[in-house]
This record gives C-alpha cells, sequence and structure tokens, in this order.
DNA sequence: CAGGCGTTGGTGACAAAGTCACAGACAGTG
DNA sequence: CACTGTCTGTGACTTTGTCACCAACGCCTG
C-alpha cells in the first residue's frame, strides 16, 4: 500500500516536468490551486459538465471514456497519479459539446488549477509551457495508439494487453467481463468467450467478477512486447 | 477554380482564430514565417522527418495517416486551406518516434513558422495562445470522432460518409478502391464489394479509378446526416 | 429460510467484416 | 502487338459482432 497523503503541500515534486520549474511559479501553482478530492465512481468531467479547472492528479486513476450515439463505450486513456488532464482542459476550451467522459477509477485526489491561472503559467512560463506540450503529446500518441489497435489489432492481442496493463504487478483482476469489453471497445460476449480460450489453455483463472493471472510470459508473448 | 496566389503577403487573413491578433504579433507572424511549396505526393513530416515548423496551409491538402506495424494505414485526419498543422508541431516537441505522416495530397503553399518563435507567440499573446488551443481542440475532437467510427460504425455507413467528404460539391472523384480503404482503414476487398452494392441500388456508377454519384441524397440518408 | 431480483457469465445461430489466394480486365509502353 | 503493372472481381474461409436466450450466483427482504 502506498501512502495516499503524503507530502501533499509540496506536491509539485510528484510531476517530473514540473521540477525544473521557478520558484515563482512554484509558488503561484501552489497558492491558485486547491487540492479536491472525489470518491470512486465521481464524474469527473462530462458531456454538460465541462472541468473549470485543470487537474493534477496526485491520488488514484481516472478513466477517459466515450460513449457512441449507439450508447457503446470504448476506454480512450487513464490518467494515473503523477499525470495531467490538460487534454481535457484545452478540448473545454472551444468545444463543450463532445462525448467523452471522465470517471474516477478509484478514490481520487487532484490539485485544481483554474483555467484562468492555466492561461497566465503558459504565457508566463517557459518550463510549464513545455510540460503542457509534453503531456498533450503524449496524450495524443496515445490516442494514434488506440485508433491503430481498434483499427488493426487482433482482439485476442488486445485482450492480453489489457489483462497485463490493469494487472500491474499483482495477478489477481477484479473486473467482469462487461467492463474489459469497454475497455477495449468490443461486446461482453466476445470477452467471455476469448476467456474462455485463455483459461482452456490454463494462462488464467475466472472466477465471478474476477480474473487470476497464471501464465503471464504466455500473455505477454501473445500480446506482443 | 480557385486563385492559388491569391493575396500571399497577407495571408493571415485567410484564418479565422488570427484575424484578431494585435498589429505587433502579425508582424512577426508575417516577418518570421516563410512561404513554401511542395508537390502533390511530398511527404510533409513522417517517421525520421520532424518538422522543424509550424505549417498554416495557404492551398491544398495534407493527409494526416498513421501506418500500422503490420504495414497497414489508416486516415487520421486532413488538414485542407485555412487549417494548421498545430497538432503535429507539438506532438514532435517530445516524441519523435510515432508512426504518423503527412502527405501532400494535393500541391500544397504553406506558411512555415519556426518553432521557437512559435513559443514566444504562444508566450506573448493570448489572440494567438487561443488559436492555437482551439485548433488543438478540433483536431482531438477529430481523433475521438475517428475512434468512435472505427470502432462502432458500420463499414456502409462510414464508406458512405468518405465519398460524400472526398466528392465536396462535385459528383466525381478520382480514387481507387484501395485509397478508400486506406481512408477508413479497411480492406480493398470490403470497399469493392460495397462499392458494387451502391453501384446495384443505383447510387453510383464505377470505373477503373473513378466513382461518380449518382444518388447523393441516398448516400446521405444512409450515412445518417 | 424461501422467494425474488439484478448481475454476471455461457451458448447457439447468424450477420458483418477481414483475410487469402487468385483471376481477369484495363492502360500504358516499348 | 506483347508485356507489365495497376485495378477490380470473386470464392472460401476466419474472425468479430449481434441477438436472443438461459443458468448460476449473490444479495436482499419478507
Amino acid at each position: 500500500m502506498r501512502q495516499p497523503t503524503a507530502d501533499t503541500a509540496n506536491w509539485i515534486s510528484r510531476f517530473q516536468g514540473l521540477m525544473q520549474l521557478d520558484q515563482d511559479t512554484r509558488e503561484q501553482l501552489l497558492r491558485k490551486s486547491q487540492i479536491i478530492s472525489a470518491p470512486k465512481g465521481a464524474v469527473i468531467f462530462g458531456p454538460g459538465k465541462s472541468p473549470e479547472n485543470m487537474l493534477f492528479l496526485l491520488d488514484g486513476t481516472v478513466r477517459v471514456q466515450q460513449v457512441s450515439e449507439t450508447g457503446r463505450e470504448i476506454l480512450l486513456y487513464r490518467i494515473t497519479a503523477g499525470e495531467s488532464c490538460v487534454l481535457t482542459t484545452a478540448c473545454l476550451l472551444a468545444y463543450e459539446d463532445y462525448a467523452a467522459e471522465g470517471i474516477a477509477e478509484t478514490a481520487v485526489r487532484a490539485a485544481a488549477l483554474p483555467r484562468a491561472i492555466f492561461d497566465e503559467l503558459v504565457a508566463s512560463s517557459p518550463t510549464f509551457r513545455n510540460f503542457v506540450f509534453t503531456a498533450f503529446s503524449k496524450r495524443i500518441t496515445d490516442l494514434f495508439h488506440v485508433i491503430d489497435e481498434v483499427a488493426f489489432q487482433r482482439i485476442d492481442v488486445r485482450l492480453a494487453q489489457g489483462l497485463l496493463d490493469l494487472a500491474g504487478q499483482g495477478g489477481h483482476l477484479a473486473v467482469t467481463h462487461q467492463q474489459l469489453a469497454v475497455d477495449l471497445g468490443t461486446a461482453r460476449e466476445v470477452i467471455s468467450r476469448q476467456m474462455q480460450e485463455f483459461q482452456r489453455r490454463g494462462w488464467v483463472r475466472l472466477a465471478r467478477g474476477t480474473v487470476d493471472i497464471l501464465d503471464r510470459d504466455a500473455l505477454r508473448h501473445l500480446s506482443g512486447r
């Protein structure tokens, strides 16, 4: 278990790209931002609920997903502790009506920076500017990656990747087939069948609402990385 | 036919978001940028060829597409005259190794602004900053849209949309099935079969390397917009 | 504890889309 | 004309998505 409340007063040090900020900008950032919390499942932003703040995530993860007209969903990317929410912030500068939403996947804490201050800092600090564009960059390459996978990758490969991503170090997952299906933007039945195939091969053990990974190497091999 | 060389000296006026720039910034922009041209088919940027400039497209269109590991391709978005190339510029600030490439779909002319000046203007001009973030915003919502379509939309619907997009005002297209397939990120055979179906219904007339649209309304109806 | 209910997962039949291998048709060129 | 490369058509097959169910499980409540 990690310490969720460690060193809130100096949260900036958790962000790689912000370490080199000059003293002035650091103070601005600390003084003008506010620490907020949200419980698991909270909607951080979504259609009709635009974020008035740029968020720097301190603890937990936020899933950013899209709901299509047909009601189906797909995971666009996750924001994890130590990352920020630039993309969404910038998005909402112009187009209020897009269909993505951010949901707290765990309980989360974040530093919230009002949009006006964000703008000021982008203007005044080259380091902050660089941080922002780098964060953009990462998200956008992530999106490119998603497009590539959805368009061209086989579902078994993507599922193996997804399982490994979610598992992290541990070998036990508490997810339903439906949740996995949304992550990959496919149908629940497809996941169920693939999981059965994985189980048949002895790679995982299935139970209601959980998955145990038995053969990580096999999954990694299939996933191609 | 439009005038490709109209009013180069004051190209800024072609960009909606730049109209409100103050005199100082306009002069910077005009003085520090350079008008460049490229023939049809030229690779504007790509793996191992990062753009050192931000481009403001004056004439022509650039297609930005991704090449997957498996060699298949998909269109991410098009840049048309009056739009800029921010996303790519910013992307390459950080991640040099992404697999997208920009190709001149027609002969193009653009104003090229060195990255350093870009950075200066973002810092000094609120209007320019707004322009940049708005352009980002548009691209990103475009990408969201692509993901949604690839993941959830039927191929016949997407093909109808693609044909209408490409056709613009005219009813005659000079494209091969292969090109259409790349646009949608699918296989050539799939396009061929769908096109035959469209022809069978009397919506299009096919010939080697060309498509004539006969029933725009039918396509629009299928495409759902 | 029994009964009811929502959630989760399993199944079969079928439709849509992608893959593979190959053939024919066309346009340009020597 | 013959040759060549490009473009399109086709059939067989696999993979993925869709639809309509059903069964098992956990939980709540009377």
